[in-house]
DNA sequence: AAAAATATTGTACTGATGGACAGAAATAGG
DNA sequence: CCTATTTCTGTCCATCAGTACAATATTTTT
């Protein structure tokens, strides 16, 4: 996994350096070429083109965290949703640059927490109104499975490969095959679509 | 500053004990007099009045993880409504129990990157209607496929394999494996899991 | 103590899946 | 008339998913 920074010049700053020894310098021309799925770009807003560069990175597989100047709530949306994982300033330090890489490499979303603050607060109560009536609807399927078994249905729930489950349960991939052809066995499903569609119908979904 | 677990029956799950070997069980009778402003602790919603004991905690100053076996949105979003500062699955490995830790204890929020996705586009969308800056108005990414392969997607988001769906639509398999490649592309997604996920999604998010 | 359930991992196989190259015909808009 | 879009199809190949045989160790139940 490589360490990318995108700027208008291809100047790496010295705090960036500070942070992450191995990280290379680039420019919005030859990025795409270079980076490969996995890897970890970390995108200026003093890049004309940020946006298009950020979703089509995205696109790729690569992680992107968007560096801003001067940070807003707008922007910061639309760094995320053109599929960007993180969004900081510019001039934040090392250490609040790699945790913020510790986050972003292992499936998580950096984002400043007012924006956070102010986004949940607003969406909370619409949201729970309209699942109120549903979310404690009774038959649940998982109570038929045994714990680990549990771990593994609601992982592969959310659209996880065998290899994926077996790396957030820290088991080996043949391992969660045994206990998924249990879980077909138990619930009565041929594979992992059908699994999906029956604990979806009783449950909404979320990861960790 | 001191880690707590706190169950019904003050367990100590191996899990946890290997992400934070000085972490204490507790219960929920005792461990509003023990915790204290700064500590970190972790309570498990089969803690009947867990919602109680999070808010009197947050209040407290005491920073608070809710731990669920069946994460969802809905309880997500009342847990940090409540001042909980994190929301993860009971069987988190302890990678991600650390992490998360380290999130929480430096003012961060830790929350489900599909519920943060959620949040994120619906507010997006809210957001750039009302600055009418980004136009694109499409709520649902079946507009975004021609009519053939939506066809080939609702199929698909049925649980259909590709046999099933080139039964379906009288064409053969390869014709349905070139247009799910050409859904794939337009909807960003990697595979038939992803696209049944994102097409649920974007029901569920019909209100906002 | 014996039996059952649970959790883990192994090899080998078949069929399904998705991408990499494609090409060909029909239709619609300029 | 030309071009772009849509629809349909082909082969080859690497990877994934699920099963068929397993076996072993631990925990729980009877």
């Amino acid at each position: 996994m490589d360490h990318w920074f995108v700027t208008m010049d291809g100047s790496l700053k010295a705090r960036w350096e500070k942070a992450f020894p191995n990280a290379q310098p680039s420019t919005p021309n030859v990025i795409e070429k270079n980076a490969r799925s996995g890897d970890l770009v970390w995108v200026a807003t003093t890049v004309v083109s940020w946006q298009q560069l950020t979703q089509r990175l995205a696109l790729m597989g690569v992680t992107v965290v968007i560096l801003s100047y001067a940070p807003n709530d707008k922007e910061a949306l639309k760094a995320l949703d053109l599929g960007g994982r993180g969004y900081v300033h510019t001039l934040a330090t090392a250490d609040v640059l790699k945790q913020v890489a510790l986050v972003v490499t292992n499936q998580g979303v950096w984002v400043g927490q007012e924006l956070l603050a102010k986004v949940i607060g607003g969406t909370f109560k619409a949201l729970s109104r309209r699942t109120e009536e549903v979310s404690t609807a009774g038959s649940d399927y998982l109570d038929l499975l045994t714990e680990r078994e549990r771990g593994v249905a609601l992982a592969v729930a959310r659209g996880a490969t065998n290899k994926e489950v077996a790396r957030q349960l820290e088991i080996t991939e043949r391992t969660v095959k045994a206990h998924l052809s249990a879980i077909f066995k138990k619930l009565a499903v041929r594979d992992r679509l059908q699994l999906m569609l029956k604990l979806s119908s009783t449950r909404e979904l979320a990861s960790y």
